[in-house]
DNA sequence: CGTTATTTTAAACGCTTGTTTAAACTGCTT
DNA sequence: AAGCAGTTTAAACAAGCGTTTAAAATAACG
């Protein structure tokens, strides 16, 4: 296996983990067994790495992900738990790309959007805006009624509970095991969330009586 | 002003917009206008002055909260809008105990489950487990055929909408602002996640056909 | 084989981090 | 006024950070 893909190997779970500020480049060189000075010599610098780590998931998904959504809108009147669910399948084709590919994933995702101010949200709606476009497009069609600003909202809480949650999947998984003596997965977890975000999504539309 | 609470007051407006790693004793003790050592004189170590933020605010809302949480179990069958609406003035009142505390508390909630690897979960659970316990039996009284297991998840992706939005809540009002021209404040935004997680925790209980 | 080009390596760079030290200063009591 | 506990201060500490350098090792090619 190549240097770089070393590097990206290693990078990719500790940054899962414990963050990008959180994790130095010698922790990913140790890891990696390589040379410390191999990170700016293939990458330039941290912040590169973590959007080459980045790249590699996000090349990968959305294709798969515009397909699916391109499809579900399709259909005449798709509905809401149809829309999400269309992320399962490529998101689970992630696992196949890589071990543990969809759970590092999506915390890497959470990691983003807390981390580093959010400049990893500037990198993912500039440089995949395919994606929310048809995700957007087939909300509506689930749901016309729902005005653009409960849309932006609501699609923002959806964010937030996805990313929240995958960010902390791996503790859940565990006190799941322990309470209910469950061993899930991340595709569990992933099936579990989506009649939650749907039922958020699809909430009625409040009546327009604030301030 | 005290040292002891001008260091506090710089910590936590700071903490809250870069996170807890990503805010240095020197920024902190320089906004304060402190010296750098005084930090370590009042508090001991950066990770108590942390936690000395979070209780700071927790010893304020706890028992808002509680009583809040207890007044609506009195009621025979609460929905759960109730229940969640039940946060709503307590969580406000904490805009009269300091300025912008709404908003800062519940930044600070977020970044605490995802920096430094959750020892702020254990940390809240642990010296404050009146207030998810009571909600929980709220929660049950609101929904009583959702089962244990269901519960758990969904307060979990609960937690996750509401924490994630409030730490990205500054970005969002101001999108909010430039899209659709409305001035919004953290209020609206508190108003506008409550029908979303109501109808998230209220989701119909999936059938039992998983793997 | 010899000569480029590419990659790896050890060492050092300058800088920031949290923490500690010991001296200076403050306000109070006797 | 002297002494004393509580507080503040400047300076230094060791450790870790991302990055750079220049030499050594390896690969590629005529």
């Amino acid at each position: 296996m190549s240097t770089k893909n070393k590097i990206l190997d290693a990078a990719e779970s500790l940054f899962a983990d414990k963050g990008f500020n959180g994790t130095s480049l010698r922790e990913i060189t140790s890891q990696a067994e390589v040379n410390l000075a191999a990170v700016n010599y293939h990458f330039g610098s941290k912040k590169e790495l973590i959007k080459a780590v980045m790249s590699r998931y996000m090349n990968e998904l959305s294709p798969r992900l515009e397909t699916a959504l391109i499809q579900i809108c399709e259909s005449e009147s798709p509905s809401l738990i149809e829309v999400f669910s269309a992320f399962i399948d490529p998101l689970l084709s992630l696992n196949e790309f890589k071990n543990n590919g969809t759970s590092n994933f999506l915390q890497l995702l959470g990691r983003g959007y807390t981390d580093s101010q959010g400049f990893l949200r500037w990198f993912l709606t500039t440089q995949y805006p395919g994606v929310i476009d048809n995700f957007v497009i087939a909300v509506h069609k689930a749901y016309p009624e729902l005005s653009a600003e409960e849309m932006f909202w609501r699609l923002h809480f959806t964010m937030g509970t996805v990313v929240f949650t995958m960010s902390s999947s791996e503790a859940l998984i565990d006190i799941a095991k322990s309470d209910f003596e469950r061993e899930l997965q991340i595709s569990d977890v992933i099936h579990n969330v989506i009649p939650y975000v749907a039922a958020g999504v699809g909430a009625p539309m409040p009546s327009n009586t604030r301030s």
